[in-house]
DNA sequence: ACCTGAACACCGTTCAAGT
DNA sequence: ACCTGAACACCGTTCAAGT
């Protein structure tokens, strides 16, 4: 692991070299820890070496992103369990999952899904494959699958954001003390103004991840056979 | 609008002046339109002044989140239309109108979810409050509200990211030509890879962003009544 | 074709000094 | 208490020059 991180390169630079080192720099500090300076020292180059393979920052982010969810999603579809239902949950949770493993990744969809790359359609193929397969009319096919991918995307880079934010606390806390500051802060809200917010923090401080973000995915499972 | 861009300032600084002109820059140009060097430029001050009353251009980023998030959610609560369903309807579309004319915002709260700020428990308790009167029982007022949420932000996100790369793309598109062009990308992918993205690419050309976000609610709603 | 590394035009932020 | 403005330590990106 440390093979290339001082000397003399071991291998030739090519692209892939290059996004996996992004990956591991993002992985290991959030977004602000990938700037070229250390990804040349990483690489033992220097930064025009790294314009040859790549455009900018902004398409190694964009290529590092698709990368990776590419990868969750090819995990989600190898097993194909009984049927659409647990399709759709299995894709969710692995969506969830890779988030929740690269906490940079759910601000960096949500900025893809401002430009035309590959990644926006690729998880709507996902999501709306089991969807058609559960039978919906075809009319509300596109709204169906965007609640789902939004829901999908904006829990777990929630999650993810605070489990990315209690690892790089100051006060040494972890995922757990986290949800407590937040839980405590929001209990001491104004009662007025925050009654709703005071009355499900301690739902939040205990609550289950996986097992509420599946409640989530279930609840709409539910609307959808309605319409 | 001109009068303080240039020359002296007209009146002192404060804490307000300065994120109103904070709003503007972002509106102006989104996230990358903001930096210390216009903004003391606009004020006619010194990047001193303005780190007198601001923290840093995080805190500045927050405080303009959540008071342009503050003033959306006041306007939509003013109206107290018939039931709890037609509130909600109401203030989701106020979350939506907002993101729509500062689409920075999008990004903005996708951030905010990480830190222990003020605008993330007032969107819940604005969105909360209605599912509350809507009766669902107590044990899942936090998934639903965290589903709705989530679905508001995504969507009403990925619309004004299409409308603000609209407006500053190169080729002079507006919103509609830029929905068409992902259209059409999407109608070019791989027939067998991404069937269901190019059977939804005609749904997204066409579709009418606020019928198609309120059919979302409306999804989950008819979700929420089941459990 | 692929890589080097100095240089450019920018950032956010600090701080001694002024009023 | 509030503001000035030079300076610091960084960025992403370019490009003439090498192999």
């Amino acid at each position: 692991m440390t093979a290339t991180r001082k000397g003399r390169r071991s291998a030739a630079l090519s692209r892939e070299r290059i996004v996996e080192a992004a990956v591991e720099l993002l992985d290991s500090g959030g977004e602000s820890a990938l700037t070229f300076r250390v990804l040349t020292e990483r690489l033992a180059t220097g930064p025009g070496a790294i314009y040859w393979h790549v455009a900018n920052k902004d398409e190694l982010l964009a290529v590092a992103t698709d990368g990776v969810v590419a990868d969750a999603l090819a995990v989600g579809s190898e097993q194909s369990p009984a049927g659409p239902e647990d399709e759709l949950r299995a894709v969710a949770l692995g969506l969830y999952e890779a988030i929740a493993a690269h906490p940079w990744l759910g601000g960096q969809l949500s900025r893809q899904f401002t430009r035309n790359g590959p990644v926006v359609p690729r998880i709507y193929e996902s999501i709306g494959r089991r969807v058609r397969a559960l039978g919906v009319p075809e009319a509300t096919w596109f709204v169906t699958t965007s609640v789902l991918v939004h829901y999908v995307l904006g829990a777990a880079g929630q999650n993810a954001a605070n489990s990315a934010s209690a690892r790089t606390s100051a006060d040494g806390a972890n995922r757990a003390d986290f949800l407590d500051a937040v839980s405590t802060a929001w209990e001491e809200l104004d009662p007025d103004e925050y009654s709703f917010a005071r009355a499900i923090a301690g739902q939040m401080r205990d609550h289950d991840d996986r097992e509420q973000f599946l409640a989530g995915i279930d609840l709409v499972l539910a609307g959808l056979r309605l319409s």
